[in-house]
DNA sequence: AAAATAGTGTCTGTCAGACATTATTAG
DNA sequence: CTAATAATGTCTGACAGACACTATTTT
């Protein structure tokens, strides 16, 4: 078997909104290589890990486990990243992992670790800056044609929540009418819940929960279509 | 630097639409595990080498280096393959790529090659089954919201050869009115050549090269939108 | 002329964008 | 009652699905 043999990581690009603005989780490194630069999550995938079962690993240590669980979250693979040069200390293949959450507080722990906004963040340690870039394009691509925006929510949301994801992600405006009927036209996107809200400012919302759809059809799309001549 | 090391392969998933069915590139293993299996080809990352320079060094060695151009053909990434018991020989990550290619010859050389149309290949090598389907399925979403189809034809090419692609990656019926209607209104996918063809049956059809346009906008959809109760 | 293939035209229903109105709460 | 937020309704244009006709070649 030919070949040079390389360390494998997992890096994770864990995406939440916060304040009506999208935000990564970035860690500050401890250690050379580019020590106390920010970076992305990640770690080395273990003997008889696979790569999703690192991943999920990762993203239950970085966030303190309530996160990683099945009903909330979603957590998909982005692809390997293996420049030559992309890290100092020799051959290391990373791949790439796609986390979306509903808002978590910073976790607290030995390393510093924090949600930053997506805006803010240039020069991460590594090949980062391109990860995160595509982790952020794949989230904003599959708003499009999944329901997968749900991540973003917790439990229980309201239309209103639903759109402000979309909104951040998107850094679009949409206009309220129509999100509404469009997202509660599709089947199975969402279930309305028995629950009533109370202590809100005007009429109170209803609530919602994720529906089994996965795919919206015919998709959203960011762009109003072709704009004609 | 903590975590196992890995050997790093790339496997290719080349596809082409021969005989209007789609085919992927299969060779004959020589050698131990799964000798005499069929298996994506594939190959070793080599020490200076980026995944994607794998990718194109082995597309071009299993295809005679005609169709790993730019202009032709279209490659791009699928992902990491990495379960621990992938590989009977150890630790081994594999890169899966997507190749599209126009139709082609079998490859002649030292190893047996063919392409084989997809329905019929079950059983292939260590986990190539499974990075087969990802790639067969990558490769019909991406004729939905992108120009990737005419990445199976050649240089110049019909409107019918073009319908007859996503026939048959999607195994569907188009209507060739529609279709045609489609393709010819979305700027940028189709450049009409000058060239005239001749020798046909019947009334001789517009020739057409690739534009610049990549997406499609709004999509094509192989399902006709969602079934109304 | 007949057969074969290429290409255009029309009708209709669905759906997204734009915009106005009604509904339900707290103070 | 007023302010605030939620939700529904209407009009219109773009576009896909269904389907019929015209155009241009070979034999």
């Amino acid at each position: 078997m030919r070949g040079n043999l390389f360390a494998v990581a997992v890096d994770l690009v864990v995406l939440t909104v916060r304040d009506d603005r999208l935000h990564v989780l970035l860690v500050r490194r401890g250690e050379r290589p580019f020590e106390s630069h920010w970076s992305l999550p990640g770690g080395f995938v273990q003997a008889d890990e696979d790569l999703g079962d690192t991943a999920a690993r990762e993203l239950a240590a970085q966030t303190g486990s309530a996160t990683g669980d099945a009903v909330s979250g979603h957590l998909e693979q982005l692809g390997g990243y293996a420049a030559p040069d992309r890290d100092p200390r020799g051959r290391v293949l990373s791949v790439g992992y796609l986390a979306l959450l509903p808002e978590v507080p910073d976790p607290v722990g030995p390393l510093q670790a924090a949600f930053l906004p997506v805006e803010d963040v240039y020069g991460l340690a590594f090949d980062h800056d391109l990860i995160l870039a595509d982790g952020i394009e794949r989230a904003r691509a599959k708003l499009e044609y999944t329901t997968l925006a749900a991540a973003f929510c917790p439990a229980e949301f309201t239309v209103t929540d639903l759109r402000r994801v979309y909104e951040a992600v998107w850094r679009t405006e949409i206009d309220p009418r129509n999100f509404q009927r469009k997202v509660t036209s599709t089947p199975g996107f969402l279930v309305p819940t028995e629950t009533r809200v109370t202590g809100g400012r005007g009429r109170p919302p209803q609530l919602f929960r994720r529906g089994p759809a996965t795919t919206l059809h015919p998709p959203m799309l960011r762009e109003p279509a072709a704009a004609l001549s």
